[in-house]
DNA sequence: TATGTATGAATGAATG
DNA sequence: CATTCATTCATACATA
């Protein structure tokens, strides 16, 4: 999405958001994904939109999110296909219906940021949306806890220490 | 690969949001990222955690991860691209529509929006509105942009690259 | 026009 | 530090 400020500063507001697969290219891509190369080194990412590009605009990029979001989205079929699932990404309703009630139909949210939700505003212009996406992280005036400033209700698995035993891995004093 | 969250419960934990960055705390972040001190020390980490924590809930594995992040897509500076490029823009809508049918033609969306008005949306939660008083001010977005390095929610669509130099994923072979 | 679905894109987090 | 994973956001598109 492109940024609302630059629609301020500029007008270039860039015409095309998503790119959108071929069916030519979706049919390489898949080909591809088929041979479990899985996510294909950079060189072979390059040589793969190349191909693309022939049958329509692509990026590398693109080539590199659709093998990402390829094998993401297999996973999870997965997951929910083998065996009774305990919720689904965004079909199943498994809220409890006395709570439906603001609930919307992406889902929960609200970590920090109880206020100032782009999803808590209605556009009369479905484009301005997206350029309001950035209220999101654009304001956070409080609901901050200020007590504790790490290991929170982050929920930190402690199978991991970033930094913990390394103090030495950016500067030397 | 471990899942705390899960772990705690079986069902319904709704937790493990990702941590969102506050504007404020990104503005800290770049900052400081734009020093060039790269990945701070584990001391500088803790200090911006605190300085972060005052702005909103934030872990030093928080800030850590943002270092670490911000840095390898830091490189999406440079591109590739040598010999042959796909248009960055350019619609190209060359394709032939009987090549291919359950293609999704994208060329014909063409409409883009004027600008941000705040006039184009109303507020269900008079909380909100009271919030997007900056809005007012922000019309200039050079105030905090400075550099055209930034990313996070300002992305420009086709010309952010994920890999760069890195020469091998170590998946080939 | 409004809603729903599918999916590309962005990002924080995890791993080597 | 480089790469990949998992989750969420936002958009394109189909449908009512």
């Amino acid at each position: 999405y492109c940024d609302p400020l630059m629609a301020s500063a500029g007008h270039k507001i860039t015409a095309r958001q998503r790119w959108t697969p071929s069916a030519v290219q979706l049919q390489i891509l898949e080909r591809i994904f088929d041979q479990g190369t899985g996510t294909p080194s950079k060189q072979k990412i390059k040589e793969i939109a190349s191909e693309l590009s022939q049958h329509g605009q692509i990026s590398e990029n693109n080539v590199y999110n659709w093998f990402q979001n390829r094998r993401a989205r297999s996973k999870r079929k997965q997951l929910g296909s083998s065996s009774n699932n305990a919720e689904s990404e965004q079909e199943t309703e498994v809220e409890s219906p006395n709570e439906t009630k603001t609930t919307k139909p992406e889902n929960l949210l609200s970590q920090q940021n109880p206020a100032l939700r782009a999803q808590d505003l209605c556009f009369q212009n479905p484009e301005i949306s997206s350029e309001l996406h950035f209220l999101s992280v654009m304001s956070n005036p409080n609901a901050y806890n200020g007590d504790e400033h790490m290991s929170g209700k982050m929920g930190i698995p402690g199978t991991y220490n970033i930094y913990d035993q390394a103090e030495d891995y950016g500067m030397a004093g």
